[in-house]
DNA sequence: AAAATATGTAACCGTATAGTTACGAATAAA
DNA sequence: TTTATTCGTAACTATACGGTTACATATTTT
C-alpha cells in the first residue's frame, strides 16, 4: 500500500472547530464511531443540518467515514487537530509568563465587562 | 486590589480564532505590543476591517488594549488559549493510538481529494 | 485655536453559514 | 418487487461576517 503522506490545513481545522454543534459532536465521536442518524438523534437540530456539518467535518478531515450497507458510520479522526496544538504550542511559552504581568491587569476594573460589549 | 478570578468562554475563543487575519494579528502580537495603526499596516485590509478584529479579539480577551494618548497599544492575552488547549486535552490521548488504526485508512484510495470536495 | 494624527463607528454590500422542509438515492426487509 | 430505513442534497430564508468608504471623536502638535 502507498504510504502517502496527507498534510492537513489548519485553516479548514479552525473553521470547522468555529462551530459549537460540529465541536460538540467531535466530544460525542470520542466515545466511539457512531452512525449519522445517531449523531443526528443527540442534538436538538434537524438530521439535514447535522449531515451538513458532517460533511465540513469531513471536508476539513476530522471525521471519516465508513459506510456499511445504508448505515455511515462516522469516526473521529484527531490528527488534523495537530495543526491546531502546534499553532497553539507557539502560545504555551506566553502562558506562564504573561499570566503574571497581565494578571493584574485583566482582572482589574479596566477588564470589566461593560467594557468589552461595545 | 481584588482578586477577581476570570473565566474564558471557549466559544468566543473559538469563535475569534476562527479567522485567519485575526490569528495573523495574534501571532503579530507575539512579538510585542503593537498600536492599532501600526497593526493595521502589517495587512493588505483597510485599517477600520482591522480595527473590527480588533474588537472581536478584544471581546474573546484574547487582546487587551492600554490606551496612551492619541495610541491604543493591543497586547496579547494568551488566557483564553488556555480553554482551547484544555478542550485540545480532551483529544491527546486519541492521537497515538488513533493514528495509528487510521493511518492506512486516511491514507488510503480512500481519503482522496476528490471525495472531499463533494 | 487650528491643524494633524490615531483610532473607532456607521452605513452599506456581497457572500458565507446554519437552519428548515421537500425530495432523491441506495440498501435492507417484507 | 414493494415498502421501510438511512442518509445526502436542493432550494430557500434569515442572519452573521468581512470588506469598503465616509465620518466622528479624542489627543497632540503648531
Amino acid at each position: 500500500m502507498r504510504n502517502r503522506s496527507v498534510t492537513y490545513s489548519s485553516e479548514a481545522t479552525f473553521q470547522a472547530l468555529s462551530d459549537p454543534t460540529r465541536r460538540a459532536v467531535l466530544d460525542l465521536l470520542c466515545r466511539g464511531a457512531q452512525p449519522a442518524g445517531k449523531i443526528a438523534a443527540s442534538f436538538p437540530v434537524s438530521r439535514p443540518a447535522i449531515s451538513r456539518h458532517l460533511r465540513q467535518l469531513r471536508k476539513a478531515r476530522l471525521v471519516v467515514e465508513h459506510r456499511s450497507g445504508r448505515h455511515r458510520l462516522y469516526q473521529l479522526n484527531p490528527a488534523p487537530l495537530k495543526a491546531v496544538d502546534s499553532w497553539l504550542q507557539h502560545y504555551r511559552r506566553f502562558w506562564e509568563i504573561n499570566l503574571t504581568n497581565l494578571k493584574n491587569f485583566v482582572e482589574s476594573e479596566y477588564a470589566r465587562e461593560s467594557d468589552l460589549k461595545k
